[in-house]
DNA sequence: TCAAAAGTGTTTGGGTTACACCCATGA
DNA sequence: TCATGGGTGTAACCCAAACACTTTTGA
């Protein structure tokens, strides 16, 4: 038996988990689909891998004929294969996960009918999802909390210019989200220690407008620092 | 256009990177490939995936018939897919990674031809590899590296009774292997006092024979002791 | 008696934790 | 004037790092 008979039987898609970061709350970008399978239900964004295109590639042009969004960077979390995770025979699918800034994109579902809408659904209210992407998501969220605590990732989710409060809260809604509902805070004058002692924020003298309360310091990323440091060998840890 | 006509044009291979220690020498198993691509060539054991199997399923499967090894604890690295990374067509691999004593197990080159022979190779040694297998190894390091400092997997690798400094050349070989050649060793005092201080370790009242020197105390990994801390939520660090 | 590895404690500094009150603003 | 979140410092503790000499054995 020639081996491409027994052997190239099998598709290929890939699916990203993509991360946002709005009001205080994580986010995750579905569709909602209009294809079979799973017609109507909710899903990640993803489809099948070309012939010409490697699994990054798939991965970015498949995020922006689904959702619009492009130039995002996409990260590979692991492959599922369950023998029959997909009806129309065998397929293995990618998954990959990337995290944006959700005011900084235009969602927009494409025009080629899988996708009849693309929405952001807060992560603590996802349902039952098509396929096995409830899995892809969970592996993909451990990857983020990875992530967040040693490559400054946390700031790309923010606004350029943000209050050390708002960053906070970013750092509360990833790292602890599963904890035990006390100890779900991060200690504020610890984490402003830290955090600046890092070197990394500029802070730039300017202050939050229109708020009911004390206005906060506006601060940015210092992303030079960050290169600089990093070439030098350090290595940042929150 | 069909789907299936369309997309399910695809093979998928699984390739295990397995380590074993051996020597205070961190090795690969890697097999003489009889097979074209690359007859002749040193590769990762690793073959076609069936359609009846998952992907972990594949990799212990095939890394069995290629190699005699059985039950091995195989964990998904990541996929590769490059587009022309296999010659007879749209192949994706997915990496797996494993860590056993090499003394435990028979290396056996299966009957199927694909593996001329199966052997271990030392780390530092290791040249041009078929495919793109000296990225999968790259990965599979990178995760090793990981594993080693967050979970207890070191102790898989010596013998049931061993020595501390045994342990430490072993944490060495794993941690310390990609650094700059100072600052190679570990601080003896302070490894043992970090070791020790975790409770993990059953000393066995006996001694090593035969060495022309100070008989060094033999210890065994208290499994049960890790499982039970484990469950009540402390985590290893090395 | 020599070589070779085993074994052992203390000090120091830096980092993490815990913790409570006043400040600036708009409503 | 009140509610709301912004902003600040210090003391206690723990952990990591640095560091050198004695012991036991076989050759």
């Amino acid at each position: 038996m020639d081996l491409v008979d027994q052997f190239f039987y099998a598709a290929f898609t890939v699916d990203s988990v993509v991360f946002g970061f709005d009001e205080g709350d994580l986010k995750i970008l579905l569709i909602k689909r209009g294809e079979e399978p799973f017609t109507g239900k909710w899903a990640l964004p993803g489809y099948f891998v070309k012939k010409t295109e490697t699994l990054d590639n798939a991965a970015e042009r498949v995020l922006e004929e689904l959702t619009g969004l492009k130039n995002v960077y996409l990260e590979q979390v692991r492959s599922f294969g369950k023998v029959d995770r997909h009806p129309a025979g065998r397929v293995i699918t990618c998954g990959y996960f990337a995290l944006i800034k959700i005011s900084d994109y235009k969602i927009q579902p494409g025009s080629t009918g899988l996708a009849k809408r693309a929405e952001w659904h807060s992560y603590k209210e996802i349902g039952e999802l098509a396929f096995d992407h409830n899995e892809v998501i969970a592996y993909a969220f451990r990857m983020l909390k990875r992530r967040v605590r040693t490559q400054p990732i946390g700031f790309e989710l923010l606004p350029p210019k943000f209050t050390l409060t708002q960053l906070q809260h970013l750092y509360e809604a990833i790292l602890l989200s599963d904890e035990s509902p006390e100890n779900n805070k991060l200690d504020k004058r610890n984490f402003r220690k830290k955090i600046l002692s890092m070197n990394l924020l500029v802070d730039l003298n300017e202050y939050q407008e229109g708020v009911a309360h004390r206005p906060a310091k506006l601060y940015r990323f210092d992303k030079e620092k960050y290169r600089e440091l990093e070439n030098a060998g350090f290595s940042y840890e929150l």
